[in-house]
RNA sequence: GGUCCGGUAGCUCAGCUGGAUAGAGCAGCUGCCUUCUAAGCAGCAGGCCAUUGGUUCGAAUCCAAUCCGGAUCACCA
């Protein structure tokens, strides 16, 4: 339980007592108050705010709380050492042995701030590649939040399942596909010694610049644009090679797993490398004809309407939205039938109670026409349909255009990272003694640590500017940041570890302990008091589940990377002001010593849900 | 045009269930390594919180309008 909803009930239980004589006041509740940490310029440590009180109990702010702190530190010693008043806020103290006491209780738990099973269900989509060319910066930003999230609601209690949609099917496929049949004499990625991936992604971009050069050609001969659009040899050929692989003909369906294959060998290497990692994968090419019967069923029930050429439709002009078509005049399937079908799919799979969906907000529309229609068809499941929507990822000089080749590429970027990783790490001089194996490996961490943070400390929802330069700073607000302050505190408790006393100081440990007996150490009463400093990150640390909890309702990475980084700087100010080993008393080293383990524990935790590692040394 | 999202320091972002003098990082300027890792710490400077009006004891935060930017509204995916 966090110290704020310790305290709400007690200043409920204080108000009422006190006022609930006076006529025309009701009773009090929790949600009636205002707890927030008290601002730095002032003394204490949470503040309650008084003015909403002033009217109905017609006291001025200062006699409220002079009278509502009396209460509470009276009638809870334990918990309130002192109170003062300024102008509209009752500041409280509390009690040192109370943060002393939490310390105690929780510095050597790995798992601080996690919560029991809540028996739920969650099934996370995220990644949805499309299997015509490699990742780029922007599905990073969708992988990173979408292995974050999961993280998050496992360590809120959740069941997780994670799934990924392959987009493996198409029009923009067949793009590839031709354009290798064109151009490529063979080539494979063994023979040009490139990743898969990226070896189709070539074709895809020579697919356009063919297609581009065609039009051209045509117009010059006198063809609209249109036509000319239209009528490019290779885009018909594309056209008639969707016709082929929809009726299952053999070299095509041959070619399209050939080079299907070597895209997802180039995926497999880039996902392991970042981590990103599913329980299920969903194919289109398994599911796109999934959802007619969906169709059927609203058709049924009247939430859809067949027009006279055979489309059907959803009317959601009802909702706010238009029209939504659910399938096309000649029967096949749009994305809405696919979704339809899958959802289904899902839950009679799973029987989710959520089911996240981790898509770019130019599909808002879609994702509200999908709850929706959902919703009309009756499905218990619907309430459950969550959108994280993500903004897209833009650059200084405005938003990536793969048709204009300012597309950031993922495995470039992240090698980009890694390499300054190493440069820094060499100049700082402090890893001499690692081998070859284990450098690489920290400049992993490093730089992938410094990529994730760097797309994750902003609001999912918001779209973000990627600076390179920016991004390549590994001081201030950043993942190495984080590391290198866990790494410090690491050096510390090596230290400790090799002095031997570790165990006995950590077993012991009763100086420290509530329970313990002040007469028999009456030198050490003066160490039960915290410095501010110290003070400080306690009070940062008790935060921690509640910024779990927050992260885990919104959705939302940022809130633990913002907090993880203000905990970190926290404890480089205690770190640079106060010395651990050489404390002013031994109960003092152990204190902090055990101040240093929980930091570095809340640390790793914390970043982990951000799917970055933390080094031991850097 | 309809709907939705955003506009906070030179730049990138917090703060937005209303509360004290609006915070970080970067960039700029000052200091601090014979002391547990200087990828660090301390300090200076930097703001008409897009604009206008409203609600309130109190507004960056809520409401309305306006301006600016973006997304979307396809028998595309």
């Amino acid at each position: 339980m966090s110290i704020v909803t310790e305290i709400k009930p007690l200043v409920a239980k204080a108000l009422n007592s006190l006022y609930e004589d006076i006529p025309g006041v009701k009773g009090f509740n929790e949600s009636d108050l205002t707890i927030s940490p008290t601002k730095p310029e002032f003394e204490g440590d949470y503040t309650l705010v008084l003015f909403s009180f002033v009217k109905q109990l017609k006291k001025s702010p200062e006699l409220l709380g002079n009278e509502i702190g009396e209460v509470l530190v009276n009638t809870n010693p334990q918990l309130f050492k002192t109170f003062n008043v300024i102008k509209g806020f009752l500041n409280l103290v509390i009690a040192d042995d109370y943060w002393i006491g939490f310390l105690q209780s929780n510095y050597a738990d790995p798992q601080f701030g996690s919560k029991p099973a809540n028996g739920q269900k969650v099934m996370v989509e995220y990644s949805s590649p499309n299997t015509n060319k490699p990742l780029h910066l922007g599905h990073l930003r969708n992988n990173f939040l979408g292995w974050s999230v999961a993280e998050i609601l496992k360590t809120c209690g959740y069941e997780v399942i994670k799934s990924c949609m392959v987009n493996d099917r198409g029009i923009h496929i067949c793009k590839s596909m031709i354009a290798w049949q064109l151009f490529a004499n063979g080539a494979t990625p063994q023979s040009t010694h490139t990743k898969g991936d990226h070896l189709v992604g070539e074709y895809y971009v020579k697919f356009n610049d063919e297609y581009k050069r065609q039009i051209e050609e045509l117009m010059t001969a006198g063809k609209s644009k249109d036509v000319a659009e239209k009528e490019a040899p290779i885009m018909k050929g594309t056209q008639q090679m969707l016709l082929d692989w929809e009726a299952g003909k053999p070299e095509v369906i041959e070619l399209w797993k050939k080079m299907n294959g070597w895209v997802y060998e180039g995926f497999d290497t880039t996902y392991k490398r970042i981590g990103s990692d599913f329980n299920i994968m969903y194919y289109e090419s398994d599911t796109y004809l999934l959802g007619k019967k969906s169709v059927e069923e609203g058709l049924e029930k009247g939430v859809f309407v067949k027009k006279e050429d055979g489309s059907v439709w959803a009317d959601l002009t009802g909702e706010g939205l238009d029209e939504k078509l659910v399938l096309r005049k000649d029967g096949t399937s749009v994305y809405m039938t696919q979704d339809l079908g899958l959802a289904q799919q899902k839950y009679e799979q799973f029987h989710y109670d959520q089911s996240i969906y981790v898509i770019g907000d130019e599909q808002n529309y879609h994702m509200k026409a999908l709850k929706l229609i959902l919703k009309k068809m009756n499905k218990p499941y619907a309430d459950g349909v969550y959108h994280l929507s993500y903004g897209m990822v833009e650059l200084p000089s405005g938003r990536m255009k793969s048709r204009e080749g300012t597309v950031v590429d993922a495995d470039e970027l992240i090698d980009e990272m890694v390499t300054i990783a190493a440069k820094h790490t060499e100049e700082s001089g402090k890893i001499k003694d690692f081998n070859t194996e284990e450098l690489k490996e920290l400049y992993e961490i490093i730089g992938l640590g410094a990529l994730k943070f760097f797309l994750m400390r902003v609001d999912p929802k918001k779209r973000m500017v990627f600076n390179p330069e920016e991004s390549v700073d590994f001081h201030g607000f950043t993942g190495p940041f984080v590391q290198y302050t866990h790494a410090r505190i690491k050096s510390i408790l090596r230290k400790q570890v090799a002095v031997g006393s570790r165990q006995s100081a950590v077993e012991t440990g009763h100086a420290l302990s509530v329970q313990g007996n002040r007469q028999s150490a009456p030198d050490s009463y003066r160490d039960r008091s915290l410095l501010k400093l110290e003070k400080d990150l306690i009070i940062s640390l008790e935060q921690y589940p509640t910024i779990i909890e927050q992260a885990c309702m919104e959705h939302n990475p940022s809130v633990i990377a913002i907090y993880i980084f203000n905990l970190a700087k926290s404890f480089n100010t205690f770190y640079t002001e106060h010395s651990v080993m050489n404390a002013e008393s031994e109960e003092k080293k152990q204190f902090r010593l055990k101040l240093s383990e929980m930091t570095a524990n809340v640390i790793a935790s914390g970043m982990h849900m951000l799917g970055i590692k933390v080094p031991e040394r850097m």
